[in-house]
DNA sequence: CGACGGCAATTTCAATACCC
DNA sequence: GGGTATTGAAATTGCCGTCG
């Protein structure tokens, strides 16, 4: 058998031609530097150095040998190297604040893949509206958090994307127009109205201020997007959610695109001002390659 | 999956040999 | 006699299979 200690004791030998010297460097006994050197030389059945008096020297077979040895050990000292440039980015606790159904949906392949590749860093997950991640964002009481539509210059890592669509009961009046077709926002606004919010501030509603519009008949509000499609079902009003709401079972229910297509973009946001650290910083190279390679 | 025991490899210690 | 290498015995360490 041979370790790493055997080549060690070897390079250390050519270097100070005498193995008390060398057993000194590696922290061996004289004893046992002398041992395991004969024990090297009987398993590779050739004899690396000669022990002259008071010398011991390389023989012919022993330089190159040396000389492999001394490149092993620079390799293992370069992976050293990059193993100890690396290491502060390998562990540490990310909080990570986000709606929902962004955490139910976008963030566990992305939180799985990043744990494979770091499992040294924790990511705690908060579970909380979009309101309260800005405002977690603002303390820095989270290292990064989910935004909806970030501005350009808070320099947002795009996490994903989904529509706006409406949602119907199947006997209404708009189910039997074309998908293709679509319907528009101020059409939506004058109907009944059953305003789901998802536990977000941008909803319904804020999307039709925004387009200067009002919800005019809003029969009821509900925080859970299924609550809606249950009150959508028994014909209390019309609704508009995000598509990645949409139930599997869509019975009775009619979805219809909205005509402009509006869209929500989900972006990793660090607080303001502040500079990632290595893990945080992880995450986002993580994000930035996935999305690389998805966008392909 | 952790504790345990057996076994082999390795190291240490002490004694000895060799050479200048 | 001092410095160095070698040898044999004892101690230690690490690995691996078994068992609960």
């Amino acid at each position: 058998m041979m370790n790493l200690m055997h080549w060690r004791l070897v390079v250390a030998v050519a270097d100070h031609g005498n193995i008390t010297r060398a057993a000194e460097r590696i922290g061996m006994t004289q004893s046992g530097a002398s041992q395991a050197l004969a024990l090297m030389e009987e398993t590779l059945g050739v004899q690396l150095f000669s022990r002259e008096s008071r010398q011991t020297l390389p023989t012919a077979i022993g330089l190159p040998v040396i000389e492999q040895a001394r490149l092993m050990l620079g390799a293992l000292e370069t992976i050293r190297q990059t193993v100890d440039s690396v290491r502060p980015m390998l562990r540490g606790t990310i909080r990570l604040a986000s709606f929902p159904m962004v955490l139910a949906s976008f963030l566990p392949p992305l939180l799985r893949q990043f744990n494979r590749l770091y499992p040294g860093i924790e990511v705690v997950a908060l579970e909380v509206s979009d309101d309260e991640v800005e405002t977690l964002l603002a303390a820095g009481l989270v290292d990064v958090g989910v935004v909806l539509n970030p501005a350009p210059e808070r320099n947002a890592g795009p996490l994903g994307r989904d529509a706006w669509v409406a949602v119907v009961p199947a006997g209404h009046p708009l189910a039997l127009r074309g998908t293709e077709q679509g319907v528009s926002l101020q059409e939506l606004s004058a109907l009944p109205f059953v305003l789901a919010t998802g536990g977000c501030s941008t909803n319904a509603r804020s999307l039709a201020v925004a387009a200067g519009l009002q919800l005019q008949d809003v029969r009821v509000e509900v925080r859970e997007w299924s609550s809606a499609f249950t009150l959508v079902r028994e014909n209390l009003g019309v609704t508009l959610v995000p598509e990645m709401t949409l139930p599997a079972d869509r019975q009775g229910l009619r979805v219809i695109a909205l005509a402009p297509r509006i869209e929500r973009v989900f972006s990793l946001v660090l607080p303001a001002g502040q500079t990632p650290s290595p893990a945080v910083q992880a995450l986002l190279d993580l994000l930035a390659d996935t999305a690389h390679a998805t966008t392909r």
